[in-house]
RNA sequence: GCGCCCAUAGCUCAGUUGGAUAGAGCACCGGAUUUCUAAUCCGGCGGUCCCAGGUUCGAAUCCUGGUGGGCGUGCCA
């Protein structure tokens, strides 16, 4: 919150506690919101809940705030609208207060003071021997700006990557490689060489189900832990797959904190096993060995142990919780994976419930919605399932890099280092696009959208940081003193500095909620109105005080939306 | 069958947890450049908030029942 909104509260906390509600009862029901119309003020109050527990009319509460509420050096004017009170701030205050934290980068636009948050975020989680392809962006773009968002916000965060290389698809894999593998192929390309291999094996598993038999076999062969063939063939395959997620990795600059995938859980499975056990829930049923969660209304009983003795995604998953619980005592675990998982985790939940342990309230699914593309009669359907070809994600990286080169043939022929800026505005407009809807939507993936750069899109909000950059790079002197400038000049720049002010708040409901498209949202509104403002009041052209008053209005602008566009991943250019 | 999710302008979506006259972008139409980047800005057109009940001072938002679409539903992840 910001000084000015903290005055706000604290006066109306005052006049309140005058009209005979104490603070602390009056404090959880003032909830400041900025109004639906503009017109009507900078912050509102509805007087509804507080009337209702003073045991007033919510307009007559109203009227006595409005009138409680004199004007001072930051207030403007308090005035009742029925059972509302809309406030005005006075212009140079909105304006020093805004601009000032700012330019010193204090919370909520930097960075909060440490917090006793502890985030675990369970993110992109790849499997290997696998292409990385669209399905896998929205976790990690998703999880890549909550990780960010709660630093800012001074929690402690572990970003982790869950990598699939462990389980069945991984023993299905080895399975078509004995079969029809050749090494000097896989070392030529081996992502690429497996991928095909795997292809392959769906096609003839479908006729032939004793390969799924084999691959079984191959999995309990790998998990009794000897130095086999299939644990050699394992390592190698995991190391090459890091190597080649390291790419996307580095284009969406994703980072983890820790990589332990399922089999880094592999010995801690039956220490896990051993803890449900001594519950006394775990029951045989067909040979496996499972919890029942119906008295939770989960009508399907989470599987731990197949009949087989071979461990299940869950047995690696309730390992995992009692790991990160025992080293990082997080307070939220999210796992970032898609709305199709749902059961899965909660059973996850539901066991560690039935164990009355305490973590069970840390664990939190944050789904997501598919990504979709259109198909052929123009209906959407998942994009990774057109004749089971997966599209890669560096493949529709480029192709918005390559539409971002020709844009800017076209827009700014001149630009140096074309290369690198095309490469930072073609990725930026991919995730923009996956983070600017709420995350449970499904992503209409069609190029045509994608590739229209006008709107409500990433290059919008880059080129407006482009615009600003320009502005402060043309303006041949630095950004002005705080203490030098008069704010009084900026009474024009009301509705940028009032989008301004609302941006702890949607960090704050962005992190609450697991909702990066709240930031997003924000960074479009700001460069709405600062492309509208740049339009109207010019900077360089205007007197000396006009003109340093709009520098430093710039420079916050700027770096704002720098801050927004950070927490979402993507770094913005200097020109384009 | 059962469970979960989604449904708001022609299309894609917001709507700050129940509040003021439901808002954007795209598309379409019209306009703005001797001045800091027109990937921009300004204006216009466009609504049975899926339907029917209910809760209350007040419902796009909450409840019940439908309809349509999606996802999931014991030895995959």
């Amino acid at each position: 919150m910001s000084q000015l909104q903290r005055h706000l509260r604290d006066r109306l906390l005052d006049a309140l506690q005058g009209l005979g509600l104490s603070r602390t009862d009056a404090e959880p029901m003032l909830r400041l919101e900025p109004p639906k119309n503009r017109e009507h003020g900078d912050v509102a109050l509805g007087a509804f809940q507080l009337a209702k527990a003073m045991g007033k009319a919510p307009p007559a509460l109203a009227a006595e705030l409005a009138a409680a509420i004199a004007p001072d050096a930051t207030v403007a004017a308090a005035v009742a609208a029925g059972p509302f009170v809309n406030f005005r701030f006075q212009r140079a205050a909105l304006a020093r207060d805004v601009l000032t934290d700012i330019l010193q980068n204090a919370a909520p636009y930097g960075p909060a003071a440490k917090s006793k948050e502890v985030v675990c975020i369970d993110f992109s989680s790849p499997n290997i021997a696998k292409p990385f392809h669209i399905g896998h962006m929205r976790s990690t773009v998703i999880g890549t700006s909550l990780c960010r968002i709660h630093r800012h916000l001074g929690a402690t965060v572990h970003g982790i990557n869950h990598l699939g290389d462990w389980g069945m698809p991984f023993a299905k894999m080895m399975t078509a490689y004995m079969h029809w593998g050749d090494e000097t192929e896989l070392q030529k390309a081996p992502m690429r060489y497996m991928f095909d291999l795997y292809k392959r094996y769906s096609k003839e598993a479908k006729d032939n189900p004793a390969l799924d038999d084999e691959a079984a076999k191959h999995f309990q062969a790998l998990e009794s832990g000897d130095d086999n063939k299939e644990r050699r063939m394992w390592q190698f395959l995991r190391d090459e797959s890091l190597k080649a997620f390291q790419g996307p990795y580095e284009r969406l600059s994703v980072t983890f904190d820790a990589i332990t995938g399922e089999s880094f859980f592999e010995d801690k499975m039956e220490d896990a096993m051993q803890r449900v056990a001594k519950k006394g829930i775990l029951e045989t049923s067909e040979g496996a060995e499972v919890v029942t969660l119906k008295e939770q209304g989960i009508a399907t009983p989470c599987l731990l142990r197949k009949s087989d003795g071979t461990t299940l995604y869950h047995t690696r998953d309730l390992a995992a919780v009692f790991y990160r619980e025992s080293t990082y005592h997080p307070t939220r675990i999210l796992y970032i994976v898609g709305a199709e998982q749902k059961l899965h985790f909660d059973q996850l939940k539901g066991v560690l419930v039935k164990m009355k342990e305490p973590i069970a309230a840390a664990v939190e699914h944050v789904p997501f919605g598919l990504v979709l593309s259109k198909n052929d009669e123009g209906k959407w359907e998942k994009f990774a399932s057109r004749s089971g070809n997966a599209v890669f994600l560096d493949e529709i990286l480029d192709e918005a890099v390559r539409k971002v080169t020709k844009v800017i043939a076209e827009k700014n022929p001149d630009l140096e280092d074309k290369d690198r800026i095309a490469e930072q505005v073609g990725v930026a407009a991919i995730v923009f696009n996956d983070l600017k809807n709420s995350r449970i939507k499904d992503v209409k993936f069609d190029w045509e959208t994608m590739l229209n750069f006008e709107g409500e899109t990433g290059p919008y909000v880059s080129y407006a940081c482009a615009r600003l950059s320009s502005i402060l790079r043309k303006s041949e002197q630095s950004v002005p003193a705080i203490d030098k400038v008069d704010f009084s000049q900026l009474a024009d720049a009301e509705k940028v500095l009032l989008v301004m002010l609302d941006f702890g708040t949607a960090v704050q409901r962005a992190a609450e909620q697991s909702e990066p498209s709240i930031v997003t949202a924000h960074t479009i509104a700001l460069a709405g109105e600062i492309h509208s403002y740049l339009r109207d009041h010019h900077v360089l052209g205007a007197e000396p005080a006009v003109r340093d008053a709009r520098l430093l209005l710039v420079e916050a602008a700027r770096r704002l939306l720098v801050t927004g566009l950070s927490l979402l991943g993507i770094t913005p250019p200097e020109r384009m």
